[in-house]
DNA sequence: CTCCAGGGAGCCT
DNA sequence: AGGCTCCATGGA
């Protein structure tokens, strides 16, 4: 095992890795105290948090000072690159608009950071997450895991890597869907597929202009232009991305009314110009915000 | 019991 | 292009 930590004085702008690794941006980190998405601790808490990357395990915890970490190897440069650790957080919040519901957003998730996690789990993770709660995701993705993936042994335990999709392609629809992802099923296998053959490269989606890589992405089967945002935002690093899911979608009629008429694109469009340069990230702040408060509240300075 | 969840495919016009 | 219906499953 090995352990490091990463000062907090040493990254660009405030980080709060609670709100990073529980605002529905990635399903494949487990708190180590048996506490669920929807039943947080306080925020402020010092939890540690573990996945499995590329066969390696990462735990990852925020105390006062640091970011620190126990692994099988040097997670300093994943971490780094899975958390955004780079990015100048701190300019960012400065440029997003001040309107009412993103400012108080804002407020509460200070430090909370995009993520930029493994294309292949984060495709599949929003390919399941059509009609699905954010925590019953969470656990979908991690049954995925112990049933299909590789085993990694950790300090006594038993832990496994997300699948491949050459592993996922070789089930049969019916496996898949005793797993419990319902009509889902047949999506996740025939995208595996088609990853497992390369039809879709990640690279090349990653390096493509916004609109091109949202169209690329929804040639697989199960994505559609929502996911194809979650993608490109969680995984693929792009700036653009507003996904419209029906939190999204209820706040966008109740604050900005005048950007609710239309198409997905002619939505997305709108409120893209309404959420400054860096629109993602005040979708992601916003997407939070509202997931855990009370519809009466949003808005609200306390 | 009904309603809904980070939607998308298939079909219709 | 845009609208409608159906799609599994589990929790409130």
């Amino acid at each position: 095992m090995q352990t490091g930590a990463i000062d907090l004085a040493s990254i660009p702008g405030p980080m709060d890795l609670q709100a990073t690794l529980e605002s529905g941006q990635t399903f494949r980190w487990s708190r180590l105290d048996g506490r669920t998405y929807e039943d947080p601790a306080p925020s402020g808490g010092d939890a540690w948090y573990r996945t499995v990357h590329d066969g390696e395990v990462i735990e990852v915890r925020q105390t006062a000072a640091a970011l620190e970490w126990r692994s099988t190897f040097d997670a300093t440069e994943t971490l780094s690159r899975r958390l955004r650790l780079d990015d100048d957080l701190g300019s960012i919040l400065e440029e997003v608009p001040g309107d009412e519901v993103v400012a108080r957003a804002v407020e509460r998730f200070a430090g909370m950071r995009l993520v930029r996690e493994p294309f292949w789990e984060t495709l599949v993770s929003f390919i399941l997450s059509a009609q699905m709660r954010v925590e019953r995701i969470h656990q979908l993705v991690e049954t995925l895991a112990t049933t299909y993936g590789d085993p990694v042994e950790w300090r006594g335990e038993t832990l496994y890597s997300f699948p491949s999709s050459t592993a996922l392609a070789e089930q049969s629809e019916r496996d898949l869907r005793d797993l419990g992802v319902g009509y889902r099923a047949p999506y996740l296998r025939e995208t595996a597929a088609m990853i497992a053959a390369e039809a879709v490269s990640p690279a090349a989606v990653a390096s493509s202009p916004y609109e091109t890589a949202r169209e690329t992405l929804t040639s697989l089967v199960g994505v559609g232009p929502k996911v194809a945002d979650c993608v490109l935002l969680f995984s693929l690093g792009f700036a653009e991305p507003v996904p419209l899911d029906t939190w999204i979608r209820s706040a966008i009629e109740e604050h900005f009314p005048e950007a609710a008429a239309g198409s997905y694109d002619d939505t997305s469009r709108a409120i893209r110009d309404r959420f400054g340069p860096h629109p993602g990230y005040t979708q992601t702040y916003v997407f939070h915000h509202l997931r855990t408060t009370d519809r009466a509240e949003v808005g609200r300075g306390d």
